[in-house]
RNA sequence: GGCGCAUUCGUCUAGCGGUUAGGACACCUCCCUCUCAAGGAGGAGAUCACCGGUUCGAAUCCGGUAUGCGCUACCA
């Protein structure tokens, strides 16, 4: 019958056919083998509204409502006469539930009156999209708080970008602690339009929160990354000592947690893979550069202190008498020492290094000029 | 097809009859600076989907159009 319906393009949906049948076509029926289900008969006219604290008045024709089906034809109850029922005995005061449950609510209010309850309180929420706009689906975008989890973003920035998906204090706060959110959320402010999803902005957010984190929170939340995502030839356990020296240097740089492995695998791996081309600064040629490293090779083996003030205050003068510019020589030492043009202070990822594998990781740079 | 809802900078949004249409992300410039970040200071960016109407005055109220979305099960 449906088929048909669609097919004629006429509305789909129950036709009546037995809304008034009598008692004999009923018993005919029956004596036929047919198992009934039992549907709701909506008033023909009039019309039906609600207060929701979100809509406002909403109001249906009567007309447009179908008979739904209350008892199925094995005799269970549908999840309109369930829920209503199962409801109203939980004494549930509110009901507040995504949009798409606004145009079976008129219905819902039809059989709390129709069974004598008093209906709830309805509050109907706008849905979440995508960023295209396209529905927020499991093979698209959408992924599951657990997804979030293990992407590396931090449960109070998800609850904090998650709050102000269809809702807003005002028309400038955004970052707001737990209790402040619990503090000042009210349904009244919740907009109908749906909300979509902003990648970039929930990156940013987990960024400030991420930095907000004091060193030792930061470190425990981002070894179980670390273990997950280092290289396989990085033995484990994880030396957690050393790590808390390096997590500083990374800190405010990490978007997300699921960042920190990548940020700081080369304090972990033996092997730095680069593009030899990188050890060459702007302005610089092979033989300079060599020059450089050679230079700052030797003066490092002899600092007497490995720190990162004494390191600065060698290397700076260094810059000069070599007639270089501190960038120059800092980012020859930089991908020498790191095998990236972008990383952490060099002095205090020298530091943490230490002597010999900087030594070592200069030598190897040398080989390859 | 029917019913309902929505449409404001590139993006997310504030706004609920009178505002220079506010903020955030992203972007650009400058400062800081050994790179990248972070931070600071600026900048650009919106004829408020379109067409009418009401009003002294409309992003705000009312029609219509367009586009998008939701619902339209013997599923929950």
């Amino acid at each position: 019958m449906r088929a048909e319906q669609v097919r004629r393009k006429q509305p789909p949906g129950y036709d009546r056919r037995c809304r008034e049948l009598s008692e004999e076509e009923h018993a005919q029926k029956e004596a036929e083998g047919l198992t009934p289900v039992v549907r709701f008969k909506i008033p023909l006219v009039g019309q039906t509204r609600f207060s929701d604290v979100v809509w406002g008045e909403v109001k249906f024709e009567n007309n447009t409502l179908d008979d739904l089906v209350l008892l199925k034809s094995d005799g269970y109850p549908t999840y309109n006469l369930a829920n209503i029922v199962d409801d109203h005995k939980m004494e549930i005061s509110h009901v507040i539930r995504g949009e798409e449950f606004i145009s079976t609510t008129p219905h819902h209010v039809l059989l709390y009156k129709a069974l004598g309850y008093e209906p709830p309180q309805f509050a109907h929420l706008p849905r979440l999209m995508g960023t295209d706009r396209s529905k927020l689906s499991k093979r698209h975008g959408a992924v599951s708080i657990e997804e979030f989890h293990k992407q590396g973003y931090l449960p109070e920035a998800m609850l904090n970008f998650l709050a102000l998906l269809g809702w807003s204090l005002d028309d400038k706060t955004e970052l707001m602690t737990r209790q402040e959110l619990i503090a000042s959320f009210s349904l009244e402010r919740v907009k109908k339009t749906p909300a979509s999803f902003n990648r970039e902005k929930l990156d940013w957010m987990n960024g400030v929160y991420i930095r907000s984190l004091d060193p030792e929170d930061f470190l425990q939340r981002s070894l179980p990354f670390l273990e997950r995502d280092l290289p396989p030839e990085v033995v484990r356990p994880l030396p957690v000592d050393y790590i808390r020296q390096i997590m500083p240097l990374v800190h405010e740089r990490a978007k997300t947690l699921a960042d920190v492995p990548e940020l700081t695998r080369f304090f972990f791996t033996v092997q730095l893979d680069y593009d030899t081309e990188l050890l060459i600064a702007k302005g610089m040629t092979v033989e300079s550069t060599h020059h450089a490293l050679e230079v700052a090779r030797q003066q490092l083996a002899e600092l007497p202190a490995f720190d990162a003030e004494s390191l600065e205050e060698m290397l700076r003068p260094l810059a000069v008498e070599l007639e270089l510019k501190t960038g120059q020589l800092f980012g020859a030492l930089r991908t020498a020492i790191t095998g990236q043009t972008a990383a952490p202070p060099l002095f205090q990822t020298m530091a943490v290094l230490g002597r010999e594998t900087c030594l070592e990781r200069i030598d190897r740079a040398l080989d390859r000029l």
